[in-house]
DNA sequence: GCTATCTAATTGCATATGCAAATGGCAAGA
DNA sequence: TCTTGCCATTTGCATATGCAATTAGATAGC
């Protein structure tokens, strides 16, 4: 259990204070700064820190248990929580356990790995600067042995800088980068295209057979950490997802 | 605007009362028994009708209004809110306005419509019992007249009786749903699949050229609404979300 | 050592109170 | 008629207070 500097809660003076109290604590979880299983101050000393009624701190970590930044027990107190390792809708983050949850067993191997400058073409696919220092990883994963998806991802060196010490043997760089980096947004689009013809070799399927293909890229405060496509046979593959009227269920 | 009836609201005994009064007016709204636009009773009204304190019913409003079921303005008072047109992530759900949001002109055409028992193939494409009453709709959805995705829906009669008496020449069947049903649960999925031949040339692609196909069915407390198969030409169509590690942002 | 009991720390909930902010609608005035 | 200003309604926010529920850790008893 990490310990917690009280004075690191800052209050911005914006808006009203429950507010306030409820951003700072977070921008301390999002940065980095109270890692998950950090103890958040009891109310009481939030309270005394920032001269603020009890109900009205209270109403701040209410809110960001219902957010799912903390979670909140009688006498235990408030702990940082960890982010949900898979994403709702159709952003499942870790292919192991994708894998694992069709009840198969997961293999993969790294096929391919430059660290540098981005060739032109690279740079291109994955809308990078050519200046920037990326490791560049092909990774094919397999369920029961049969190709199952295949990842080529580039992995930004000024974010992530431990990459290049890493060399993905023992742990999938996609599961790697879940323990080793912060996010604060992602984006990501899937479209169906036609497999090229060495995709379609390495994924075991004729060439322009339909392709689900997932692009994913990933900031931390506007810098780039990770771009990624993620090229699954669509015949094989399905996204799923669940939700009601106001919102995911 | 609707005229809201005080004594509507119930509470169950279970649990703490700002909960309680949170899913009576819930249930309310999900219900239909408060449509959009209706007006909430203001706090005033409700703190003397269950006997609680303004800040506890105040708690509850603000709970719902966060959770986007109601809308509130000082003096105006607080009303129920339209469910979002469209949804996060991956699910737009009016293909007018979708193709709006790219900026073209859009237009549909019913291509074909049959109305009673489903046939054998039809059933088991959409998963329906043999028994059961539905609208079986084919449309094409165009932006700037060329195909944009094909539709293919069952409605259930039996649970939105007034689709028979539609003949879906003003508004397209997604939309006409939204106005004139209810819809607890939803459950979609996308995968790639090959263009059959006649989808092929309604569509203005080759047979066999990559397409996402979104299916989506939809329930009203378990009681099944509507299905609907969507095929989009894969090269020109990619679905967009942008998240954060704790949830949608 | 093990177990039952107690204590106190911490969060959860509800109430009462007061003031601030926004604004729909009325009234007065031009 | 149009505009301006005022008032009453409604929600938003913060505080103070008190008690309930949970439970980690200490203590007492065997």
């Amino acid at each position: 259990m990490t310990q917690t500097r009280l004075d690191a809660v800052k209050l911005d003076g914006t808006g009203p204070i429950y507010d306030q109290i409820r951003r700072a604590v977070r921008d301390l979880i999002l940065s980095g700064t109270w890692p998950p299983g950090t103890s958040v101050p009891p109310e009481h000393a939030l309270m005394e820190q920032l001269g603020a009624s009890r109900m009205t701190v209270h109403r701040a970590l209410v809110q960001l248990a219902r957010e799912g930044l903390i979670t909140r027990r009688r006498r235990s107190g408030t702990i940082v929580a960890s982010p949900p390792a898979s994403h709702a809708m159709l952003d499942i983050l870790s292919i192991p356990d994708e894998v694992a949850r069709l009840g198969q067993r997961y293999a993969y191997e790294v096929l391919s790995r430059e660290d540098g400058r981005p060739s032109a073409e690279l740079a291109l696919r994955f809308g990078l600067k050519r200046g920037e220092k990326v490791v560049h990883l092909v990774t094919l994963h397999r369920a029961d042995d049969k190709p199952h998806v295949l990842e080529e991802r580039v992995i930004h060196l000024v974010t992530v800088s431990a990459a290049a010490d890493e060399d993905f043997s023992q742990t999938p760089p996609g599961d790697w980068l879940l323990r080793n980096s912060l996010w604060s947004q992602a984006e990501h689009a899937i479209s169906a295209v036609p497999a090229e013809t060495d995709d379609a070799q390495l994924l075991g399927i004729k060439p322009g057979e339909p392709c689900l293909l997932v692009e994913r890229r990933t900031w931390n405060q506007a810098a780039p950490v990770t771009a990624v496509r993620l090229l699954y046979p669509g015949t094989r593959h399905r996204f799923v997802g669940r939700f009601g009227p106001y919102g995911a269920v």
